[in-house]
DNA sequence: TCTGGGGTCCTAGGACCC
DNA sequence: TCTGGGGTCCTAGGACCC
């Protein structure tokens, strides 16, 4: 931590929901619900009026709608949330280059570098109100509350203290006196697990936590977990304010308004996200090498497989081929509520070769396609004919392709590479959903 | 018909390599 | 044919955050 209050913490004030009530001045004044509206639907924010009647974020929409049944339930307009975000994020960054966006409506700034005469209580207190009032000026409207501290855990703490449209400033060397009556959830990290975890040990404040040697608590809740609650229970926290962060994982999932059951159809939404995956990654310029699958049962028993291939992939067919191969490993006869697709172990992908020539778009030699037609899912990836049999794709580039062929017998048969123009190599494609039209592929 | 979607980080066990 | 310790990668699950 350090010596002057120079982290800042901004947070907008019920967002997504203040959005609506700007820009819908029917709304004003009442209650406003932004989250899913199907049945199975959550509470991404309430408005404050929606608060009275004790709406929450998280809460089920259907238990918001029987708490409050006159608010207005709305599915959410993410680009205009996208557009205040950015207008805030810009300002913010117009007053230091170190801005560290934690979500849509929230951030970390440095003021050590915000070039202020200097970093006492009264200067900064001054700087953030005076901040404060431009982000209400740049969103024509939303309110902000801020927090000021000598630590990002202080500042995020400080931010929560006066919402909404509030600014706190703890003064160097008050943290641990704020801290002490607390409760530990205050603290980033200690969900419902944990805090159950302390309460049995007798720990619910941050200055009984504070008693609790490092053995005691790596004992309790593990060695990294524990080593972060001993420090931030002491208020010593020296994480910096990081401006770019490199994504890790990009994902595609959804919940479905009833189980489903046909195999058939979880493969072609598993295809469907994978196709959206594929899109994001290429949109970032990036690519993955690990596939992985989220599938969670009727019991909402959530299971995941995952697969690595050798090199990294941008490829919708091939995510696709992949997810549906750790599908079908899986037992849904019960149902599942949820399925989603999602690749890691990213990497930029490395668009040119070693001459320096953009490097051609994945594609299979056109060829014989069995009987039911020509097209093809995703830019030259799907099951393949080749001359050991028939096998799917799985990584290509660089005008190799390498295939992994498959039997009821050998699930995880061999594999071996081709190059993209072998005449041995063939594409099949499978037969298209009932429904789906065969001239608008969902990948 | 309680329980979203997009992420991050950690743990633990097994494989594999030196 | 046995023994071992460390490091890294991969997989599955869980906690947490907004």
């Amino acid at each position: 931590m350090r010596a002057q209050a120079s982290v800042m913490h901004l947070d907008l004030d019920a967002f997504f929901a203040a959005v609506e009530q700007r820009d819908k001045p029917s709304l004003r004044g009442k209650p406003v619900v932004v989250g899913g509206v199907g049945g199975r639907g959550v509470v991404s924010t309430a408005s404050y009026e929606a608060r009275v009647y004790g709406v929450r974020s998280a809460m089920s929409t259907r238990e918001a709608r029987s708490r409050c049944p006159h608010a207005a339930f709305l599915s959410g307009r993410f680009h205009a949330y996208r557009d205040a975000s950015h207008a805030v994020m810009s300002l913010l960054r117009s007053v230091s280059p170190l801005v560290e966006p934690l979500s849509l409506d929230e951030a970390f700034v440095d003021l050590e570098q915000a070039g202020l005469p200097d970093l006492e209580v009264p200067t900064v207190t001054a700087f953030a109100e005076e901040l404060r009032g431009r982000v209400t000026e740049a969103t024509r409207g939303l309110t902000a509350s801020v927090g000021l501290g000598t630590s990002k855990f202080i500042a995020k703490v400080a931010s929560d203290l006066d919402k909404p449209d509030g600014l706190v400033v703890v003064a160097p060397g008050t943290e641990q006196e704020l801290l002490r009556p607390m409760h530990v959830s205050v603290i980033p990290g200690v969900g419902p697990a944990t805090a159950e975890r302390l309460r049995r040990a007798g720990i619910q404040t941050v200055a009984e936590l504070e008693s609790v040697t490092l053995e005691e608590l790596v004992r309790l809740v593990g060695k990294a977990h524990g080593s972060g609650l001993y420090h931030l229970a002491r208020a010593l926290d020296d994480r910096p304010v990081v401006a770019e962060r490199e994504a890790k994982s990009v994902s595609v999932e959804g919940t479905y308004d009833t189980d489903l059951t046909d195999r058939r159809l979880m493969e072609g939404l598993l295809t469907r996200q994978a196709g959206e995956v594929a899109a994001r990654l290429r949109k970032h310029g990036l690519s993955g090498r690990t596939v992985t699958i989220k599938v969670r049962l009727h019991d909402f028993t959530t299971l995941s497989r995952s697969s690595t291939l050798p090199s990294p992939t941008d490829s919708a067919g091939t995510v696709a081929r992949i997810a549906r191969t750790l599908l079908a490993d899986l037992d849904t006869s019960g149902g599942v509520r949820l399925l989603g697709v999602g690749v890691s172990g990213l990497a930029d992908w490395v668009q040119e070769d070693l001459f320096g020539e953009a490097e051609p778009e994945e594609e299979l030699p056109q060829v014989e396609v069995p009987h039911h037609s020509r097209r093809t899912w995703a830019p030259g990836m799907d099951v393949v004919h080749a001359e050991m049999g028939r096998g799917w794709v799985w990584g290509s580039g660089r005008g190799v392709v390498t295939v992994r062929f498959e039997t009821a017998e050998t699930p995880a048969g061999p594999v071996r590479s081709y190059a993209e123009d072998d005449p041995a190599l063939s594409a099949w494609v499978p037969p298209p959903l009932p429904g789906e039209d065969p001239d608008d592929p969902p990948a």
